[in-house]
DNA sequence: AGTAAATAATACCAAGAGGTGTCATTTATG
DNA sequence: CATAAATGACACCTCTTGGTATTATTTACT
């Protein structure tokens, strides 16, 4: 029941990266976004391991806690954090859902359609955290 | 783990009403659309007997089976079967997926997400079966 | 050293979407 | 009228996503 919607992992994660980046010399702690973002603690726990593993945080030093960008914010570009939590951004995808196409030529949606997508991805590009 | 995806019953609903579209005059049995719009057949039935009650199909005349367009097919918008089938287009989402923006003022992705938006839903409200 | 706190790993749980099976009813057709 | 086919209604199932609970491990701090 959702149309132009991220999953739920991936709001989060744009969340935290966003948040992360204000401030992207400190050191956080799983503590420091629960509250302020809106993510349920033992959820937000689990989420971060998963970016961890996906490269998009790490743990600054050996033998230290919390969590640091992975790399420079300006180089994140939201689809990247996208495309990593899952959500399968396609670069075209069928207005009516249809795997392979059943028609012989582009249908009256094909390029209004493609025109949408293209704008959301070079928007996901052009963007970063 | 979708993006710019309607659920599974848009699409089938939009198969189905553009199908009939492209030849309103004739009385569709639920066989004429199983295999030609790749649905399942007992989810087919579910769905048209659903798009009946909110009155987009209806059968023709008392006592007779099958599926005609409730109206004219240019009087139905796309958007209208978007929002009939349960998929809410809200025209104005949270990038990040807040409820509550916890923001004071907007944010970087604001204007950028609301003009995506407006093209999406104007693409719906211009489009019809 | 000893305790508190942060994290990792793992299993489990809940709700909803998508899909199937069954049976009863109703109309078409011979 | 009798039979086949189409439909409606309803229960049930499965899989994924989102979320919780538990336990163990590791580091910070006194
Ligand atoms: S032409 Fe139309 S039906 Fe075919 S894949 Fe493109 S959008 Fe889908
Ligand atoms: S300003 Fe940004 S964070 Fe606030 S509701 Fe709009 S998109 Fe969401």
């Amino acid at each position: 029941m959702s149309f132009m919607n991220f999953s739920k992992i991936t709001d989060y994660a744009l969340r935290i990266l966003s948040h992360i980046a204000k401030d992207s010399e400190k050191v956080y702690w799983a503590n420091d976004f629960c509250c302020k973002l809106d993510i349920p603690f033992r959820y937000l726990r689990k989420l971060l391991t998963i970016l961890s593993k996906v490269d998009l945080l790490y743990n600054p030093q050996e033998k230290v806690r919390g969590y640091q960008l992975s790399r420079n914010p300006n180089s994140i570009q939201f689809i990247y954090i996208v495309k990593a939590t899952g959500d399968d951004i396609i670069e075209q995808k069928c207005f009516f859902g249809y795997q392979q196409c059943p028609l012989n030529n582009p249908c009256g949606m094909y390029y209004k359609w493609k025109k949408i997508s293209k704008g959301l991805i070079s928007t996901l590009e052009s963007t970063n955290s």
